[in-house]
DNA sequence: TTGAAAGCGCTAACAC
DNA sequence: GTGTTAGCGCTTTCAA
């Protein structure tokens, strides 16, 4: 009646046995390569579902060479930007045949470097990594021993991986255009983490529009990519609030705390000071006043970023970089009317009857 | 000069052939497996370095019948409670020598029980089940051949897996009370998914208390555990909005999704309804007003199982069950003042000046 | 259509 | 202290 634990697992070895016929039969009938008497193979699913049999993959991948597991590496799976670029990167793995290996570095270089060999150990079959932490020459070296890469913003040579990246720098040169249409001169960049790639694409955005209009950056104050990061820049801003007009984020989580404390310390958004996040998760919209962000397709991004991965698993090197842009999309942290200025609305709040 | 793809990894024995010794010697050596001459071990360490050398974990785990490998299966990675879990397994796991191998069955049966399968043919050592969704003997079947198991929010016979559970139904009590002594009376519960362990458990909390007062649910409305669920509950709630005083929600997502309906709709949260959510995910201290809900040690939780599931896979089954207790979390979308009745709270709103 | 032999990379057991 | 042999479970090659 008791159900035993299984001390040890069937192999082709038994389910052969139980069918009567060799190893080799059993596993040419379960791979489906044909060539199998109609009876045998009857006989032989039957064994192999009687014994509840399952190939060990350690087995055949050591025998083939190929693990059909892929990994993807992010810096911290608690910031909601990177699960849903794990999403989409499993919803193609898994169809294709891989298992996904996902992998969390804390937003530590060595850590990174660590579960490259990690992966490299287990022999995935390719892997992606997001916004790599590591500088260009120790992050070379970690990947070239692999069979493909993937990069998600950051670029590198083609010759070792593929790329995608996202266009910051477009975006958010669009917002800062915007705000400085609308008055505002005085721009803080809360910069993120000072080794991250897509941070300096983000700050020559907003340089290079400052620039033309021969303004330069108040502040660039870099910060841990979360909310303790947004936190710690508003008590960095607080005591000169009054010289800033707009603060450009790296991220949101980085905009919602700076919101958060800038709403306890009295100081108004966007009427005083203008915040602009990136990505757009979902908190974004769910604040008040909602946050004007830039929308990166994540989901997108991960369902891309595998099929290039799988692509160059499969030797068909086809696309080598993809860029994509993100949209901006306005909503009430900053100012809502163009043509407005900065001014106009601050004396048309103050005159306003409640 | 040009670095070339390395056509094929190097093993034992060409560390061995490197170092003049026996492929075993090497084995010996990299294991510090002790028994091995000085000067010996050097030659190997080199020759290793120099290679690149990198033990095939097929092979190792083929020979020694363990990958080293755990398991953690998720609902859905994307909603902000289950990162944390995983980020505090993993912050167990590593240290100890495993690897994490997370995998995300987007809230469906049917892909869990493949998953589980799936971990079965990569031979992991063990694996964590979160918010099993499967019925009770399909995942009875399904952790059977399992190593080691352990659910979190899940029971079980011991004698398949070890458990971690949360007492909801003490959390939710506790609100409902409270609430109960603010005046609320006419209580709705947006339940989450039907086949929830943990939304039976959060029901018969509420229940529990309203019934001890002669009370019963106004509605109890199943829904998605995300925003989106939230949305689908204000739409069923909006047209008899003025004949409910509090939803209780299966998690902050919903309660967060159903906020924003409302807040949209006008109907004053807390002073019309009060809203409880569950986890106090980020976002639910973000948002005006800031969510009241029941706090889960999520990254504790995280280690703790992964804790428990190490003990199981080493043979020592010391705790078999462990229960948490969640912490209310009173934030504004709840009444402030117990002592204060609904009505009160009603009617001097009503006679503020502003 | 089916089977026998050999080997993927590693290590436990047993020599020497 | 070090090498030899054998085998983990599977599949490719070649033969029957």
């Amino acid at each position: 009646m008791d159900v035993k634990p299984p001390l040890r697992a069937p192999t082709v070895t038994d389910v052969a046995a139980a069918a009567g016929v060799s190893p080799m039969t059993v596993s040419r009938v379960l791979n489906g390569r044909g060539g199998a008497g109609e009876e045998t193979r009857r006989r032989v699913l039957e064994a192999a579902q009687a014994l509840n049999y399952r190939p060990n993959a350690f087995a055949q991948s050591l025998k083939n060479d190929r693990s059909n597991t892929v990994g993807i590496i992010v810096p911290d799976i608690v910031n909601p930007f990177f699960p849903e670029i794990i999403r989409g990167a499993e919803l193609v793995a898994r169809p294709a045949g891989y298992t996904l290996l996902s992998c969390n570095v804390v937003e530590d270089p060595e850590r990174e470097e660590e579960v490259l060999g990690t992966l490299l150990d287990k022999r995935v079959d390719g892997v992606i990594i997001c916004s790599a932490r590591l500088d260009e020459e120790r992050l070379l070296r970690a990947i070239q021993p692999h069979r493909a890469v993937v990069l998600i913003n950051r670029s590198a040579a083609k010759r070792f991986a593929g790329t995608i990246e996202v266009d910051y720098r477009a975006g958010v040169e669009a917002v800062v255009s915007r705000l400085i249409a609308q008055g505002r001169r005085r721009f803080v960049f809360a910069a993120g983490p000072a080794y991250s790639h897509g941070g300096r694409k983000r700050r020559e955005g907003v340089e290079a529009v400052l620039s033309r209009h021969g303004l330069s950056l108040v502040h660039d104050v870099p910060c841990t990519p979360d909310l303790q990061g947004g936190i710690d820049v508003a008590a960095r801003l607080k005591p000169s609030a009054a010289e800033i007009d707009a603060v450009i984020c790296y991220n949101d989580l980085i905009a919602l705390g700076l919101m958060k404390q800038f709403e306890m310390a009295g100081i108004a958004v966007p009427d005083q000071v203008a915040i602009v996040g990136c990505d757009d998760i979902p908190a974004a919209s769910l604040v008040s006043p909602p946050l004007t962000t830039l929308r990166i397709a994540k989901q997108d991004l991960g369902e891309m970023a595998m099929r290039m991965l799988l692509d160059r698993i499969a030797g068909r090197n086809a696309q080598q970089g993809i860029v994509i842009e993100p949209d901006l999309i306005l909503r009430a942290t900053t100012p809502a009317d163009a043509a407005q200025s900065h001014a106009d609305a601050t004396r048309e709040r103050a005159a306003a009857p409640i």
